[in-house]
Parts: C-alpha cells; structure tokens; sequence
DNA sequence: CCGCATCCATTTTGATACTG
DNA sequence: CAGTATCAAAATGGATGCGG
C-alpha cells in the first residue's frame, strides 16, 4: 500500500465479520461521499484486501467482504484503535498542556501581585 | 491524533532507542522539508509522544526524544512496517491481476486462435 | 542551527449531475 | 443500487526568505 487514504481502516473496520453491500457501507460509515467510498474500494480491492462480488440483478448488488489478508489489516487496525482509546484522555491532556504553555513566557521572572 | 500526517510514523522510527537533534532527523530522513518535519515534530510533541530539549547554546541545539507514550507508538508503527514487510510480495502480485483483469472483458467467448 | 511566514504547485475531497 | 464524470473547494507539501 503506497497510500493508505484517510477512510481505508473506517472501511475495513465496517467489514469485521460480515459482507456488506455498498450502501451499507455507505450509511454505517456515514460521512463518506460516494465517490470517495468507491476509492477506497477500489484500492483495498486492487491490493488483495477485500473482494467484490456483483449480483447482476435489478437493482444491482454489489457485496464486499474481507479477504484473509484483509482480516491481518484488520487486526493492525484494532490494535490502533485499541491504542488510541486507551490513550485518548492521556493526549487530550498533552494536547492541552502545550496550548496553554505556549501563551505565556519561557521563564517568569515575578509573580503576578 | 485527528490527523496522523504523512510522515509522523517515519519520524516516530527515526527516533528508535536514541536522541536526535533536528538536523540529524533531517538527514535521516532524508526528503522531507525543514516546514513539514518542524510542523511533524510539533504535533508529535503536543500529543505527548515526543519531547522537546532546547539547548540556549550559539549556534542552538534541539533534541527530540520519545516518551513513554512515544515508544508505544513505536512498537504500532512497527507492526505495520512488519505487516507491510511479509505481504508486499502478495499485495504486488494481487495489484498486478488488478490491473491485468482490468483490460479484459468480463466474460471470454472465444479462444484466442 | 533551528524554525517561522509566505507563496505556490499538487493532491485530496466533496457536491452535483448523469448512466446502466 | 452502484457506480462514473466533472467541477469547485480545501488540505497538504515544498521552496524560499527571514529571524533568534
């Protein structure tokens, strides 16, 4: 993968353990655009991590599902998420610290009366 | 991270099991611009995943350092660049029927004589 | 040496309209 | 329903010049 693209671990996170159709995809997600859904599609496709099945009926159907390659993305993808949550309050804390720091002076020569 | 960004992962190896001061990382890594590694350093070091030494010396001198959140980053950032490692092969060779099977129709009718 | 500010080229993303 | 095409908007990244 030259470029993983901002939405390619929320995808892969949508198909833990289950096909999902496009439009499933697109609604569990939420805030993709279409065209940005079938990007990242594409490319998780063309890279052997997800496969695509086409019902050609009418409506069509389009079923998308993780290969055993995607399920080891999957994994990697967890293990950031699991990271992030365990430490979200720990970095919003940091985070917050280095905003108020860098308003006031690199040393503080007298105590405000 | 809201934004991971484009080179924090390579900074965050960069800095494995040692100090590097700003210049050195620079060469390190050999093509990114001196903006994009100060603005990678910062966030880095907002969330907490990396600190900060400033030396007042002439001509002035900065270490970068990860903490202990830092090295947790390090050992994800590991597991991909191993993941990536053991399945580049696969994922070339699943690129390649890609791009072929992209050229073709969908269904042969006829052998090629 | 370190790093900020500005400008500019490239990339990425979303909105919209249209097709089978 | 599942895309494709096109255009405009936004984010990103690099180059350059300046400053402590």
């Amino acid at each position: 993968m030259v470029k993983p693209g901002k939405w390619t671990l929320v995808v892969v996170m949508q198909l833990r353990s289950e096909t999902r159709r496009f439009s499933e995809l697109r609604r569990g997600i939420g805030d993709i655009s279409q065209k940005t859904l079938t990007i990242t599609l594409r490319e998780l496709e063309r890279d052997g991590f997800v496969s695509r099945t086409i019902f050609p009926t009418i409506p069509p159907r389009v079923d998308y599902e993780l290969t055993a390659l995607g399920q080891e993305l999957l994994q990697l993808a967890d293990g950031w998420r699991q990271f992030a949550a365990r430490n979200r309050v720990a970095v919003e804390a940091a985070r917050h610290r280095f905003d108020l720091a860098a308003g006031e002076p690199a040393i503080r020569l007298v105590s405000s009366s």
